[in-house]
DNA sequence: CGAATCAGTAGCATTTTGCAACTTATTCGA
DNA sequence: TCGAATAAGTTGCAAAATGCTACTGATTCG
């Protein structure tokens, strides 16, 4: 997408799956925060494609998600999260929780988000100025004008 | 896709964008969050080619985010989120504020979210046991095993 | 120096998406 | 109650995105 043809341009959430929207963006985003940095890494890990993992890692790069810049030892080109990547982390978390609570068995194992001292990250639910528990029955989007 | 041959079986983060990891389906859920019912009424609202809808609102009922029921008046069917539809509502929730912060120009508008009272909803950040504030640097995946 | 690895490209087949026109059932208004 | 408008799709075809396999030119390692 060249940036200003928005499906929906006064809507953030729209802007935002413009950008970062389809099958591997986010996957891609997920294995940057979670240490890849080269093209083979992020081949190896998500298992895309190798000429859609250039044309996704060119978009990121453009979109600002991801920047190129030389390694320290050697001359090999790294990938990097931008400021903008890296505050992608809450939306990667708020699916991770949402898989974790409906896309397995009860029971079933999957891999698991921990702090630095190894604790478990604890559920994340959205609340309100009075501290009240927000969701989609009492929000509302507010249109411009 | 046919639910067990996951792109990457043991992510949560994984499985969930193999159910909504696509251009259209977090649209239709945002919609039905801010009260879209009818299938004309999601058409109008996200652009989405008419077959392309019919075939997520499928999807998405397969999957369990939407359940279709009669509405009480007249024999025209409704879409309603289900409970797993409705606990997305942190992942637009903060996709909304990613899509405010950095894909809008300072100062451009943009439509807004507000509670019962019309107050804007705060900023969420993700937080740990302690308190502290959480991102990519200050977590790390912990795989199966 | 030679072999292996990295970071892509290129060509082609398959799948997904989009567009426009058509169909069938409801519903609304005179 | 009939006729028109609206709702909810379906169908066929064109265009775009994705995936697979093989190939290429640098780096780097032993």
């Amino acid at each position: 997408m060249n940036v200003p043809d928005w499906t929906d341009p006064d809507c953030p959430v729209a802007r935002a799956l413009d950008l970062i929207g389809d099958r591997w963006s986010l996957l891609v985003i997920r294995d940057a925060m979670d240490g890849a940095r080269s093209f083979t890494e992020f081949q190896r890990r998500t298992g895309i494609a190798r000429n859609i993992l250039t044309d996704r890692l060119r978009k990121l790069i453009a979109h600002g998600f991801l920047e190129q810049h030389t390694a320290e030892s050697g001359r090999r080109k790294e990938y990097a999260l931008t400021e903008a990547g890296r505050d992608l982390f809450p939306v990667i978390l708020t699916l991770r929780q949402w898989g974790e609570r409906h896309a397995f068995a009860p029971g079933e194992a999957h891999s698991t988000l921990v702090d630095q001292h190894g604790e478990p990250v604890p559920e994340f639910v959205p609340s309100g100025v009075d501290g009240s528990v927000l969701g989609a029955e009492t929000t509302r989007v507010h249109k411009i004008g």
